[in-house]
DNA sequence: TCGTTTCGGTCCGGTTCCGCACCGACGTCC
DNA sequence: GGACGTCGGTGCGGAACCGGACCGAAACGA
């Protein structure tokens, strides 16, 4: 039942076989759709989720209201990094962003596998350190870079975890994301258009050409992309349009 | 020899006996002086660190110079993270920004004590988790807040890792870490002593009002703080002014 | 088909912060 | 105590972005 799911998420696909195997029973097909919440600030734990499509949003927020986005975890990853770390309650606000399917997990029963495989817990903190990059470097982002910059980036990483070549999400929605004001990304996605790097239409933008793309965000943009695939040994693009392999790796220079 | 240096830090001086007596023949008395280099990006891991006092900065950056501070490092934690997750390489640049004495430990040793030793494993794994929300906390302050705010927020996690209430740092370092102009900072630094929280001379920075700094930036500080409490056990600032009491905790509001 | 809702393009004044620059004040070293 | 290097206060034009707002265009529903 999910042994086919597997190979659609990259942690799952590239653990050992017995420590999938201790999980897999437990492991549920669950259909998330745009705005679900995974995980609340300040709340306990429930589930562990592996998505195999789709990407999930992990955003910083304050009681006063302020927030923003500092991660995204597709079939790449899984979320909350928490579990791994043996912290059952969760700080950040984790929600559906793009709709998709995702394996869920009982918290619990991952701490239990984790405790009793070593194997498992050194593989799944691999990928919670390269998330503490990704998080690194969203505040990197956040420091330095324009808004164009930002939005390219973002582009970028959404791309990296979804099949296709076009994202559905309303100015508003990144205007959220990427912390600033609804009409600051319109103008960004203007200029972002007239470079040539995407076609927007209502609600749906379209890249037609990353490489023009990637120059824009320069090295804000890859770091953490590269490192994935040298803790993980895959890249975070290998899943999409190929069954398995490695191929092209999705890094933006060279 | 460490013995009495395992109560200067945090970590060391909460984790089991057992476990601290596992690494303890390995620790080293070293003295870091400002600008020390702790680790550059790109390069394996040789040591490990636990700061008896001081600061380190750990920041983000990319081969084109930009950079910025997404975490800071004292008696209440360890460097590098990276070590705890089985990563043996290190993607940001870890230096000493207030002088201090530190407890080194050889990466490799640390790597084999984690893996003999699985709570000492789950006890740094809990500081992991409340590091990557400081850089979380980071993110969030660079996308929302103004500089002033961000200034006040560095200063009041410095505090917390230090004895005394100033800090010795010039505008021009304090605007390397910040991500902006020596002259912004000049500016806040103003501000902040115009609403009475501080008093600046010449390279140093005292506070004189804990309670008014804490005002300016709202939640942006205080909640890896309250998390690190909860996760650990022991406030960040329990061990200055008193040996080891968990006295006032030093998060921001209430 | 028409009315309603959502979405996006645009404009305005105001604020923050930038890059650049100048120069006085302070500390230090001989 | 005088020369020199570091540090910090200030000024200016410009760029980026904000808050608020308006309105046409596209999608949707009955």
């Amino acid at each position: 039942m999910t042994s086919a799911h597997r190979l659609q998420n990259n942690l799952l696909r590239t653990m050992a076989d017995d420590d999938f195997a201790a999980i897999a029973p437990s492991l549920t097909l669950v259909e998330v759709a745009k705005g679900d919440e995974l995980a609340l600030p300040e709340s306990r734990v429930k589930f562990s989720w592996f998505p195999l499509g789709g990407i999930l949003s992990v955003v910083a927020a304050t009681e006063s209201g302020t927030q923003a986005e500092v991660g995204i975890v597709g079939r790449e990853g899984m979320c909350s990094v928490a579990t791994l770390h043996g912290v059952d309650f969760e700080m950040m606000h984790i929600f559906c962003q793009m709709p998709g399917r995702v394996l869920r997990l009982p918290a619990a029963t991952l701490r239990q596998a984790l405790t009793a495989r070593p194997t498992l817990l050194a593989h799944l903190l691999g990928y919670a350190q390269n998330f503490m990059l990704q998080i690194a470097s969203s505040a990197l982002a956040y420091a330095t870079q324009a808004i164009e910059a930002r939005l390219a980036r973002w582009l970028l990483m959404s791309l990296d975890r979804l099949e296709a070549n076009d994202v559905t999400m309303t100015h508003e929605a990144l205007a959220l994301m990427l912390g600033v004001r609804r009409a600051g990304v319109t103008v960004a996605i203007q200029a972002l258009e007239a470079k040539g790097a995407l076609v927007a239409r209502r609600a749906v933008l379209t890249v037609i050409n990353r490489t023009i793309l990637a120059e824009i965000p320069g090295d804000a943009y890859g770091t953490a992309e590269r490192a994935y695939h040298r803790v993980l040994g895959v890249a975070i693009k290998s899943l999409a349009r190929n069954g398995d392999g490695y191929a092209d790796g999705g890094a933006s220079a060279e």
